[in-house]
DNA sequence: ACCTGAACACCGTTCAAGT
DNA sequence: ACCTGAACACCGTTCAAGT
């Protein structure tokens, strides 16, 4: 993005030594994460890798959080892709809806620590009203989900109501399997530990399941 | 814990300053994550609001996440009490259920700082071996929970199948809502931002529904 | 406009030395 | 056995000064 003309004059003026340190910090940033198994890393070991001093970041960005959310909001991004290339598969919609939640919990276990940073930083965003990049990126991510459920409901393959609502739910239950499977509270439990790709498959298909029934169950008294 | 005289007869010996910085520096940290809503505080100002030297917590603990640890510990103790208290309730064992994941879901939006610290804590408990404390009080409100669900399906209010497992996808899901309320994302979605009560209420329910169902639903063609 | 170098106020941790 | 004081190697961030 951001390959308009004026922009490649800028960079083309280069600031004498990079060019365009705010992408080469976000994609270090990235590698880092990828590489490393936790999600913490520091500004000025990020900025001695990129070859530039530890104070140069900030003519891009205000602080550390917000070189963060910048790099979460490129996580969000890649997960809506991964997301919607699960979606399109040829399949009925039944197997797209635990192909989807299969490829959210995989996305978490390939990515351990940027998944983390995501959500550290949604929480950023959350409560400061800044960082919209990531908001709008993870709302988009959100997107492919309720699209599919209200595509199912139309069909009554799943009963009726609201599709936003049932994609909360949803994304609560696949987010907290990876959350679960990331941390390692998933292995701790159990003799012998639960196999992660069982535990999602059997999890999915009850939420599935539960998605067909009515709403609201009969009181049992 | 640890009440015997042995290790009273040390404290009246009393370290000359403190007595037992140990529970203090816990009960001091537990008290700094219920007033200040991060979950991230220093070890120098701990030892500060205790009265005591930087240096003074090794003494105790092999290293920061050493004392973090117990300190989530204990905070996965009175979660185990928060459940049990929820399931002790006299109505019927589907409410039970509802008010158990209620439960849960509170916990976490009453101690969002404890609360996170117990699942970041709970990694460092998973991937090296120590920790034991941590472990088994983890395990233990895990159990609180499979309990229920046994009983259930002995009595034919959900369909067959492995307590563990399904205990599994229920503390994913409950987990999952905790983490997305607590961090804001679920305030970040939607048009109002939804309820919490209304979500977590909207969500058991269909877990619950799934629950009941048979465990391998009929593919779709 | 973009970057450097040096500085500031902090960290977590170690270690000799005190009681 | 338990704690202190001083030190070490780091942080994130600021700011004058350079190009």
């Amino acid at each position: 993005m951001k390959n308009c003309p004026v922009r490649r004059l800028i960079q083309s003026k280069q600031g004498y030594h990079h060019g365009d340190l705010r992408n080469a910090l976000v994609s270090a940033g990235l590698k880092l994460l990828e590489q490393e198994g936790h999600s913490e890393f520091t500004l000025r070991d990020l900025a001695r890798r990129v070859g530039v001093s530890a104070a140069a970041p900030y003519a891009h960005f205000a602080d550390k959080r917000a070189l963060l959310a910048a790099i979460a909001a490129a996580g969000f991004i890649r997960l809506r892709a991964a997301l919607e290339a699960a979606i399109r598969s040829d399949s009925n919609l039944a197997d797209r809806f635990l192909h989807l939640g299969s490829a959210y919990v995989r996305f978490g276990m390939d990515h351990p620590a940027l998944y983390k940073l995501m959500f550290a930083s949604e929480e950023l965003a959350a409560q400061h009203g800044e960082y919209l990049e990531l908001q709008a990126a993870g709302e988009a991510a959100f997107g492919a989900l309720t699209a599919l459920l209200e595509q199912m409901q139309r069909r009554g393959l799943l009963r009726a109501g609201d599709p936003e609502a049932d994609g909360l739910s949803v994304w609560a239950h696949v987010h907290g399997l990876t959350s679960l499977i990331i941390t390692g509270c998933l292995a701790c439990v159990g003799e012998p530990a639960p196999q992660p790709a069982e535990v999602v498959s059997l999890s999915l298909q009850l939420l599935l399941n539960g998605l067909r029934g009515p709403a609201r169950a009969e009181q049992i008294a």
